[in-house]
DNA sequence: TGAATAATGAGAAGTCAATATCATTTGTGA
DNA sequence: TCACAAATGATATTGACTTCTCATTATTCA
């Protein structure tokens, strides 16, 4: 479990603040809404701190990256069920979405081998809707 | 037809080159690989030129963008059907894939307005699964 | 508690795609 | 052919995101 070529790892504000950022959204999030989110938990949190975080926690398995079109990386946890993304186009935010096009799979041309494939939905959500 | 805003068009080696690209090719390309085919074309060709062009292209709505999760904007012709595209691991190019799953219009949570959605399929192409 | 050292915060520095600058070249209509 | 202005090529600059540096702070364990 521990890796040599890895300093031992202390438990700290920073990091609790951080991972509960994501447990609290349920939702992709990006650097900025990391600190965003966290900076009510640890007022002073830095900008840098956050960008170690998710590398650490990328290396560590706790985060995944989920990239998007034309927009900047967010961060998930891991362990979360097949899913897809839903991005607001009034606030910005990134919500999952649950269920998958079965005929993906059939898409890919002759001779192509497909690894994976990304569905990722455009809108506006449901409090946007609601408020704009 | 002419827009008063903007200087008056000249045909040039270098658009027709670029243009050329893109109807060879017929699949989306980055500003570079269209550098690297037009150069054929017109030797001396700058990058400069490249992404003026690309842009002009795309205000006359000869080219529109394809944005990708992860990579920098690739462009393709206007007046294709709907379709999607697939990416090519191994030698990073994008080509595009016919065809739609339907029940992506299914996938948008309750509440949700969906305006638009992406389909990304990731793998090895043709030539590459023959070549590597 | 105290030494060792991991972690942090602030700001500098790096990356990379895309744009701006400017002297030179080239296309176009007269 | 000429004169004007659009277009080009080389390069500097921008803008955003991300990483690095280093002095300081905080954690851990003997």
């Amino acid at each position: 479990m521990s890796d040599p070529s890895q300093p031992v790892t202390r438990k700290t504000q920073q990091r609790d603040a951080i991972r509960k950022a994501f447990v609290d959204a349920s939702r992709p999030l990006g650097p900025q809404e990391v600190l965003d989110l966290a900076l009510e938990s640890v007022p002073g949190l830095g900008i840098a701190t956050v960008y170690r975080t998710l590398k650490k926690f990328l290396r560590d398995g706790v985060l995944q990256i989920v990239e998007l079109p034309g927009a900047p990386n967010r961060y998930e946890l891991t362990g979360l069920d097949h899913h897809h993304h839903f991005c607001c186009r009034a606030c910005d935010r990134v919500f999952d979405v649950d269920g998958c096009p079965e005929q993906v799979a059939d898409l890919a041309p002759a001779g192509f081998e497909l690894e994976a494939h990304e569905v990722v939905l455009y809108g506006v959500c449901s409090s946007c809707t609601a408020n704009g």
